[in-house]
RNA sequence: GAUUUUGUAGCUCAACGGUAGAGCAAUGGGCUGUUAACCCGGAGGUUGAAGGUUCAACUCCUUCCAAAAUCGCCA
C-alpha cells in the first residue's frame, strides 16, 4: 500500500487516514487546537476537538513545537469555509521527534539569517515552491533537446586550460601535472560533441571566480548548453526563442500553483510566446540614444542598458551581432562587417538581464588561430579545439542559458540565492 | 575592485548626546473554527570589536570586522 500525502487528499474524502509529516504552524482556540501540518506536498490543516481526542492527545497537540516530526490520524473532510481545501478531522497524534527553539518564525527574516540557515530555510512554503519550480524547468530543458533529437554529451568539470582567460577560474591542484581548473563553460567541448552527433547539449554546473556581488550571480551555477552542427545565427536564435517558450509554457502548465505562492504575475509570464523580437546591436544603441542614455558605440551593454531596452517589449529580445572586441575568441565574426561577431544575448523582460548567450562559431582553421593569439591564449592548450576545424570543418552554432537567472526571472524573485538550493557566492561557501 | 547604506534581545525593528523599548519566537495562563489567530503575565541586553571626544555615547570621531544594495565582469 502506498502512503498518503497531503496533496493526494482530495481521492480519501471521508477516509481515516495517516499522514506523516512535520508541525509547520499551529492555533488554538481553548477547547479547539490547530495543527498546520507540512510534508513536502502541501499543507494540512488538522484539527483536534478537546471532547473528540483522548486527553494525552489533546495535551499533545498543544504543546508540540514547530517542526517537530509527527504521524496524524483523522478522517479527510472539506474545508466548511473554503470549498475545494481539505482539512482532517483528527483523532490521533504521535510525535515522532520532538523539535523545540526552530529559528525560522512566520515572520520576517533578514537574507543573512535565512543563508546563514539556509538548511531549514528550504522548508518554507515560498522556498518550496521555487525549488519544484526550478525543478520543473530542468525537467523542461531535457524534454526539449532529448524530444528534438539531441544527445546529452557530458563535459568535464576538472579541466586543464581556460575557455576565456584564466582569471575568473578556481584552481585546485592536480597530482603531477600541476593544476587543473573548474569548468567555467563546457562549449568547447560540446562543439566537438557536435561533430560527432550532430546536435548535443551540455547540461551541469559551472563554476566562476568572479568577483561579482550582484542578484545575478553565484559563483557556482547550472549552465545548458546546446550546440549544433551545421546550424547560423538565425537557426540559432530560432532555438533559442523556441526553447524559451518551450520552458515559460511547461512552468504555467505544471506549476500554476506554485507560482500563485510566490505571487507571480502570470499574464507576464503568458505573454512569452514566439516570435521574439530580434534587434541588432546598432539597433539596440540607437534605443538607448532615443533614451538619452550615455553610450559609446563599441562598448557591451551594461545591466542598466539592458533593462531599458528589455522595457520595451513583453516579451525576451534577442541582440544580435556585437563589436566583436567586447565578444570571445571563439565567434565567427560577420562576412558582412568583419567588425561584428555573430553573436546573439537574450534579455529577459523585466530587468532580468541576460538570460542566454551565444553566437555561431568560428569555423576556419587559420582565422581560430589567429584570434587565439590575438587573445594571447596558449596555443598548445588549444589544439584539440584546431582540430575540429581541421578534420570536416562546418558552419556551427549553440548558446548556453543560465539555470538560475532562468528560475529568477520565471518566479519573480529579487535575487538569485533563492533559485538553488545551497547557493555559492563570493562571501558565501556555507552551509 | 568602486560607491552608498546598515550592525541594538533568538528574529524583525524603535530609542533628540541624558533611566535601552516594542512586535514575533520561546515560556506560564485564558478562549470550542483559528488562518502570520487573538488576549493577559513573567523572562530575555557587555547596543559588531577596539580606541577616542564628553560630566554623560546605541547616538559624535578614528580604525577594524561583518552584511545589504548598485556598478563593472558575466549566464
Amino acid at each position: 500500500m502506498s502512503k498518503i500525502q497531503i496533496s493526494d487528499l482530495s481521492q480519501h474524502v471521508g477516509q481515516v487516514v495517516t499522514l506523516k509529516g512535520w508541525v509547520y504552524n499551529k492555533r488554538s482556540s481553548g477547547k479547539v487546537h490547530f495543527i498546520i501540518l507540512r510534508d513536502g506536498s502541501g499543507l494540512l490543516q488538522c484539527i483536534y476537538f478537546k471532547g473528540n481526542v483522548t486527553e494525552e492527545v489533546f495535551e499533545v497537540s498543544d504543546k508540540v513545537g514547530q517542526e517537530s516530526s509527527v504521524e496524524v490520524t483523522g478522517t479527510v473532510k472539506e474545508h466548511p469555509k473554503h470549498p475545494g481545501e481539505f482539512e482532517l478531522d483528527a483523532t490521533g497524534l504521535v510525535v515522532l521527534s520532538e523539535a523545540t527553539d526552530f529559528p525560522i518564525s512566520h515572520k520576517e527574516h533578514g537574507p543573512e539569517f535565512l543563508l546563514d540557515n539556509r538548511h531549514l530555510w528550504v522548508r518554507t512554503p515560498r522556498q518550496v515552491a521555487i525549488l519544484r519550480i526550478r525543478a520543473r524547468i530542468v525537467k523542461a530543458i531535457r524534454d526539449f533537446f532529448d524530444e528534438r533529437g539531441f544527445t546529452l554529451f557530458d563535459p568535464p568539470i576538472l579541466t586543464p586550460a581556460a575557455c576565456e582567460g584564466t582569471s575568473t577560474l578556481f584552481e585546485t591542484p592536480y597530482f603531477d601535472l600541476g593544476s587543473a581548473y573548474l569548468t567555467q563553460s563546457g562549449q568547447l567541448y560540446a562543439e566537438a560533441g557536435a561533430m560527432a552527433l550532430g546536435k548535443v547539449y551540455t547540461f551541469g554546473p559551472t563554476f566562476r571566480a568572479e568577483k561579482s556581488k550582484t542578484r545575478r550571480h553565484l559563483t557556482e551555477f547550472w549552465m545548458v548548453e546546446p550546440e549544433v552542427a551545421f546550424n547560423d545565427l538565425n537557426d540559432n536564435m530560432d532555438l533559442a526563442e523556441e526553447f524559451l517558450e518551450y520552458i515559460v509554457q511547461s512552468v504555467l502548465n505544471d506549476r500554476m500553483d506554485d507560482l500563485k505562492v510566490l505571487g507571480r504575475d502570470i499574464s507576464k509570464l503568458e505573454s512569452v510566446k514566439r516570435p521574439f523580437p530580434r534587434i541588432s546591436y546598432d539597433e539596440a544603441v540607437k534605443i538607448l540614444e532615443e533614451n538619452n542614455v550615455e553610450f559609446r558605440y563599441g562598448n557591451d551593454l551594461g545591466a542598466t542598458d539592458e533593462t531599458i531596452i528589455s522595457s520595451k517589449y513583453d516579451r525576451p529580445v534577442m541582440v544580435h551581432r556585437y563589436p566583436s572586441e567586447v565578444k570571445a575568441f571563439y565567434m565567427k565574426r560577420d562576412p558582412e562587417n568583419p567588425n561584428l561577431a555573430l553573436a546573439v544575448d537574450v534579455l529577459a523582460p523585466e530587468g532580468y538581464g541576460e538570460i542566454i548567450g551565444g553566437s555561431q562559431r568560428e569555423d576556419s582553421y587559420d582565422l581560430l588561430l589567429s584570434r587565439i593569439k590575438e587573445h594571447n591564449l596558449p596555443v598548445e592548450a588549444f589544439e584539440w579545439y584546431l582540430d575540429l576545424r581541421k578534420y570536416g570543418s562546418v558552419p556551427h552554432s549553440g548558446f548556453g542559458l543560465g539555470l538560475e537567472r532562468t528560475v529568477g526571472w520565471i518566479c519573480g524573485l529579487e535575487h538569485v540565492r533563492e533559485t538553488i538550493p545551497f547557493p555559492r557566492m563570493i562571501y558565501r561557501n556555507t552551509p
